[in-house]
This record gives structure tokens, C-alpha cells and sequence, in this order.
DNA sequence: ATGCAACTCCGGAGTATCAC
DNA sequence: GTGATACTCCGGAGTTGCAT
């Protein structure tokens, strides 16, 4: 990826930061790039693994997350600070990413006791497995590790497991189909403090007549072109350090 | 790198239902 | 009664594959 490329991406997502509220197409952010939006929109999956749609969407759901949990903004407003209309679709498309619903989610702090698994795939023997790379860090805490149809951890995952930091996870049971393994850990500190790693590997295609899948996944500080976290992930850190983080 | 056409799917609007 | 959620339908914005 170019420079150029580069900061196409980063001035289109400052604008959709900025302009969470409002009304946003994709010629609006593909001028804020100066690309053609055809080439625009091709540049910026490349960049981020998402459609610039899916990644405003990511962006506004994140928001409203994190209006959920520091406000106490009812949710048809929260809905429409971030810029849905409609606070029927805003519950939906909500519900649908983070796994509760907005007052779920404000209820329980985020943090669900356990999540749902993905439902609907044919199940299969086979295991998904491998190693967790991380960063030279002080103090390594637990890592959640799920499988998910897109490179977004959003919905439902096919599987997971929260591990701790020891550097493996194995997954059982995994329905057939084609999984990226996005990693997450928040409970770890290096010497400027807590900090947010993030990791990915994939897709690993699981067909019913292979058993085990090899994954490793290399952690990583988050980086600005990742789209966040949207599943409200079971608890990853310890209290002390607990919303310390940015996710 | 860019444009076009066809298709997909997201979001708006409306309504019903439920919990408090 | 009020607020939140669930559901359906439809239009159009956005995505994708192909061509240049």
C-alpha cells in the first residue's frame, strides 16, 4: 500500500469519525479521498478489509457502544447521534453486531457471562488451532480468539475460547465453512500501560473430512485501519485496568 | 486507475408486541 | 402511557465483476 492509498483511507475515515451524525454517501467520502468512488471503494477494502459502508456502520455501532456505557442518553437519542433515523433498525443492526441489545448491552456493562455461538452451519469433527504471537510485552492477559465470517468480529462467532496468554488456542467442533480467527486482548500492559492488541489469520476454509486446522495468529497494537470490535466480548481484563483501554 | 452495469443488501418507515 | 425491541417491505445506495 502506498502513501497515497494510505492517507486516502486515513482522511476518508477521519471523515466518518467526524461526521458520525450525518448523512454520509460514499461520493461524499470518495472525495474526501480524491478517487473516483468505484476506485475508492476497492482501495479502501484493500486497506481495511471492509467496505467503506460496512466499516461507517462499524464505526456508528461502536459509538453508540460507547455512549451506552459512559451516558445515560436514552437509546432513541443515542440512535440518532450516530446517525440512524430509525430507532427500530438502529436496535436491529445493533443487536445483530454486538450480540445484546442496547439496553442489554447497558445492563450488563458490556460484558456478557457467555455468547452465543453461531447456529446454522453443518457441524463438523474438525478442530481449529494454533499459536498466539505476541509483542515484547511486560504482563500478557487472557486473549479472546473467535471465528468469524468476515474480518470484523461482529455477530455471532462460529466458535471461541477465551485463553490465556500462554501463546495456544484450540477450538472444537468447528462448523464447515470459511472462517477468518480474529484474537483479542485488552489485559495486557507494556511499559507505557494497558494496551490493546488485536490479531487476525485467515480464512481457514473447514471441510468436513479434515480434522485439524493450523492458524497462528500474530497480535499486534490495534492500528487505525482496524475496524473495531463490535461483539460485546466476555471479560478480558482485569478490573483496575477495565475501560483503561480504548476498543 | 477508472468507468459501467447488474446485482446485493442496508436502512427507513410503519406496525405489533412486550416490559415496566 | 412510554420506551424498547422485533419484524416486514421497499427503494436506493453501495458493491462487485468485467471492460477499457
Amino acid at each position: 500500500m502506498d502513501d497515497i492509498v494510505r492517507q486516502a483511507v486515513a482522511r476518508a475515515i477521519e471523515t466518518m469519525q467526524g461526521n458520525l451524525g450525518e448523512r454520509l454517501t460514499i461520493d461524499d467520502l470518495a472525495r474526501a479521498a480524491m478517487f473516483s468512488k468505484f476506485h475508492f471503494t476497492r482501495i479502501f477494502l484493500r486497506a481495511t478489509g471492509l467496505s467503506p459502508g460496512r466499516f461507517l456502520s462499524a464505526l456508528r455501532v461502536a459509538e453508540a457502544k460507547r455512549l451506552l456505557a459512559t451516558t445515560a442518553t436514552s437509546v432513541a437519542d443515542i440512535s440518532h447521534q450516530v446517525g440512524y433515523n430509525s430507532v427500530g433498525t438502529f436496535s436491529a443492526r445493533f443487536s445483530g453486531s454486538v450480540g445484546l441489545s442496547p439496553t442489554g448491552y447497558r445492563q450488563h456493562c458490556g460484558l456478557p457471562d457467555r455468547l452465543p455461538e453461531r447456529t446454522g452451519q453443518p457441524e463438523s469433527a474438525a478442530g481449529v488451532r494454533g499459536r498466539l504471537w505476541f509483542p515484547p510485552v511486560l504482563q500478557r492477559g487472557p486473549v479472546f480468539v473467535g471465528l468469524f465470517p468476515a474480518r470484523i468480529a461482529e455477530g455471532a462467532p462460529a466458535r471461541y475460547a477465551v485463553v490465556p496468554g500462554d501463546g495456544h488456542y484450540a477450538l472444537t467442533s468447528v462448523p464447515v465453512g470459511s472462517w477468518y480467527v480474529i484474537a483479542c486482548a485488552y489485559g495486557v500492559f507494556d511499559d507505557r500501560g494497558p494496551r490493546a492488541l488485536t490479531g487476525l489469520s485467515g480464512p481457514v476454509t473447514v471441510h468436513r473430512e479434515v480434522t485439524a486446522h493450523l492458524a497462528d495468529v500474530r497480535l499486534r497494537p490495534r492500528h487505525r485501519f482496524d475496524p473495531p470490535v463490535l461483539l460485546a466480548l466476555p471479560e478480558l481484563w482485569p478490573a483496575p485496568a477495565r475501560r483503561a483501554v480504548a476498543v
